[in-house]
DNA sequence: CACCAGGCAAGTA
DNA sequence: TACTTGCATGGT
């Protein structure tokens, strides 16, 4: 028990030290503003990063990145304006879900919204429709700056090629591994899931071999390749 | 052509 | 409670 609290302990420290070294700090989360970050939380959702983007410039373009505007807008054009990032009918009613929370418990205003706890936060977040763990950790990270680690898709595979968590792990569970582990510091929990997303796009691609990643050694012994 | 991408909610047994 | 399915575009 002891000895796999410190085979993770180390594994999380040597793992962050490779991806700094390898890709330097990321700057994260892409957006110019938090409400972009939220807004771009929600339309990532088993999306690529890529059709986000397009999403996001139209609703920019048309100068409907804004809290008053998207709770106004007719949720069919809001479907039509972020169309590129797929699922749009699903992702446009949970968008009005997350603007229409913001409005009545905050009164639109973010920074009133940084000032409260994030425990408290993230209930509020999880109670919103189309907020799941991982949007809800993601909006609290990276938008209102909270010591919340982010568990992704290429955070699960990489703990579990290297054996560090089983088939049936959950989020919570993966993320506690993170948390017991880890300074509760939010640049540290930021550039770390940044660079786990930064690998992940490298890395977890399906190819032949891996030759040239930057993990190729922490893959588990004997393992070639990426194994998806 | 098939497969996948920085999930989540709703339905079924 | 534990699975399964729908949602949809654009890149590789």
């Amino acid at each position: 028990m002891t000895r796999l609290f410190a085979r993770r302990k180390r594994f999380l420290e040597e793992v962050y030290a490779a991806l700094m070294d390898h890709y330097g700090p990321q700057g994260w989360w892409p957006a110019e503003t938090d409400l972009e970050v939220i807004v771009g939380a929600v339309l990532t959702q088993n999306t690529n990063w890529g059709n986000v983007e397009k999403a996001l410039t139209r609703l920019k373009t048309a100068g409907e990145l804004r809290l008053d505007r998207l709770a106004e807008m007719p949720v069919d054009a809001l479907a039509e304006q972020i169309r590129p990032a797929g699922y749009f009918n699903v992702k446009a009613r949970r968008l009005k879900s997350v603007v229409a929370f913001i409005q009545r418990e905050y009164q639109g205003d973010l920074n009133q919204m940084r000032r409260v706890a994030w425990p408290l936060l993230r209930r509020q977040l999880l109670g919103v429709h189309g907020i799941g763990p991982e949007t809800a950790d993601s909006i609290l990270l990276y938008a209102l700056d909270k010591p919340v680690f982010v568990v992704d898709a290429y955070t699960r595979r990489l703990l579990l090629r290297h054996g560090m968590i089983s088939e049936e792990a959950d989020y919570y569970g993966i993320q506690e591994i993170f948390t017991r582990h880890l300074k509760p510091d939010r640049r540290l929990f930021n550039e770390y899931h940044a660079l786990i997303v930064r690998l992940g796009k490298d890395f977890c691609r399906p190819r032949p071999a891996c030759e040239g990643c930057v993990l190729r050694a922490w893959l588990p012994k004997g393992k070639k390749g990426c194994g998806r």
